[in-house]
DNA sequence: TATAAGCATGTAAACGATTACATAAATTGG
DNA sequence: CCAATTTATGTAATCGTTTACATGCTTATA
């Protein structure tokens, strides 16, 4: 019935020995005779002895858990990015001898939490600013990484977003686009105002007047912007180029353009932002800023680690790369 | 520093009471007296008390954790369908308060496995006909669920591939066609072989005679589709359709297709299995099949809750059904 | 009024491991 | 050869809960 019936206990009784010994030969074996070791072992092999994690974390008050919370509302879990942050943070838990752990019930609501497994640590997938938990944790000063948030007193691992952004559109000026269009997302995240800054901060550098008019404010959705931007191309038959602020939004303008009688990209440019799946399969295939949402989910768990290990003091911090990749949706703009 | 101090016992001393009565009040508070109920809820509340799960386990000998296996080999982990699964079977055993543990370390390499929490049941995804995880489950009759393979003795959910691929040929046959190429997976893959039933069983059904040269084996990867379609397409002047056994099989189709001169679905209709993600961008976008991965993962978690708190006996079993959703990669045969 | 039943609470063992401390045997050194 | 040190092992407490059993008190029953 049960896998787990071996007990120390009785590794003790066939050998012979104290449940102490057993306990040694496992963990310190030099502190074992090497006779009583091989005996042990011999045993605890024949029965398919396996330590009872509960056991252990309860004496040694570490529970080699990492608790991985995300927000409820979806954006994470139905977000494409999610698979990649995710085995990013798995595998590098994975090898360093940690589990992850899902809890749904703990959630950016900050409700109060009605039973927890004792983790060693938190990695928090975006979380609001002002969510109730992080801020408890920041009091508390316990280990935890945010991922795509920033905080003082925490570690996090996080996208440059107004560089990505900056690159994307020097990128666009580059092809001799001038009249471009940013659809941003709602106005008070932060990285919607980051990339804008860096939208904002590439037209400067280029001598490009930043027009007021140019910016969208979506709502990160398809819909939204295909509606909005429909509406600003009738008023603007300058417009040769569009910057979207995620894949979504970048869709919802190929769609508006199309619609608008333009060709892609002969006559408009899109650039997106996130390289999500569908992006390379889409005709023509979408120009866009790719995030290394592995290697954040990656570090995020390393960070964490070292944190719980004491291998480094937090808060540790670390600002990732976004990387154009060039497809079909953008190219440079017809001389008339 | 830690967040997890106030025990029980401080609580029994705090309200000057025992360690009994507390747990008591919280577990069974119908056996303890109103008034002392109250004073022990106060310092519950007041001290942010939150129970030890380590320690409850240890005692109760069930941890209210699942364990997710995946193969490692990245099938699961990598496929685009792991969102939904993933978020269907965290759901579910959020509902009913279990934790979702991911241990990476055990995978179906069947590995000795060093250290394991003494999770209540294990739901695995995927798993190799020949698994020796598997065997040894079936064996132990331990709690467990299988997500898309079957087996007698243990519970699972999976697809009616069969009937599911039958489908699909029917729609293709009903709109004409009869020279229709099956692209199929590895020969040895189980699903594969229940989708070449369906699509034989189709054809038989319509009077359509089987051809074995009609039948491709791929490897499920784009890259092979395209190579040997192609070949196929030159041979054949017949064919009207293809049905690939994935859609990025069906994407591989696409391309050779295309670069033999014909016209998508004009020319050639294609119907894929899966329904990605990018299947709704493409273009022409991709008439498929799709798994509710959702509910298979959902109802996975379901099973083998209720087969841990003996609601059911195991061993519970459960088909879906594939849902053919049309889209423009196919249509009706054009009269010659 | 004695006895049984019911209620509220306490005592202490148990879950399966680790580990400080104690002890006994073996080894070393002067 | 005896004291000091080292080595191997055992004893028992501990981690934070739950729970069987015991205890004492109140109330109902005959």
């Amino acid at each position: 019935m049960s896998m787990q019936k071996i007990t120390i206990k009785k590794i003790a009784k066939l050998a012979n020995i104290s449940t102490a010994t057993v306990s040694r030969a496992i963990n310190n074996p030099e502190l074992v005779a090497e006779e009583t070791r091989h005996k042990v072992m011999e045993i605890l092999h024949k029965y398919d002895y396996t330590p009872n994690h509960l056991a252990k974390g309860l004496v040694s008050g570490k529970s080699q858990t990492l608790s991985l919370l995300t927000p409820k509302e979806g954006n994470f879990f139905n977000a494409f990015y999610f698979r990649e942050t995710f085995l990013g943070i798995t595998v590098s838990a994975a090898s360093r001898g940690y589990n992850i752990l899902i809890d749904q019930s703990l959630t950016q609501t900050g409700d109060i939490i009605k039973s927890r497994f004792p983790v060693d640590g938190y990695i928090i997938v975006s979380p609001s600013e002002d969510d109730p938990f992080v801020k408890k944790l920041e009091e508390k000063k316990f280990p935890a990484v945010l991922v795509n948030r920033r905080s003082s007193s925490l570690s996090w691992v996080d996208l440059d977003n107004q560089a990505a952004a900056e690159e994307a559109v020097n990128y666009l000026i580059d092809q001799g686009h001038t009249d471009i269009v940013a659809v941003a997302g709602k106005r008070n995240v932060k990285n919607s105002c980051d990339r804008l800054q860096g939208y904002k901060s590439a037209l400067k550098v280029n001598g490009i007047l930043y027009n007021e008019k140019y910016v969208i404010y979506g709502d990160f959705s398809e819909e939204t912007t295909y509606i909005e931007l429909k509406k600003l191309l009738t008023k603007n038959e300058n417009i040769t180029a569009v910057f979207a602020f995620n894949d979504l939004m970048a869709i919802g303008a190929m769609k508006a353009i199309r619609e608008s009688g333009k060709k892609l990209p002969r006559d408009i440019s899109v650039v997106g932002f996130d390289d999500m799946p569908p992006a390379s399969y889409m005709s023509p295939s979408l120009t866009t800023i790719r995030q290394p949402f592995y290697l954040m989910g990656y570090q995020a768990s390393r960070f964490l680690i070292d944190i719980i290990e004491k291998k480094d003091q937090a808060p540790l911090k670390r600002e990732f790369e976004g990387e154009l990749v060039l497809r079909g949706s953008a190219g440079p703009v017809l001389k008339k």
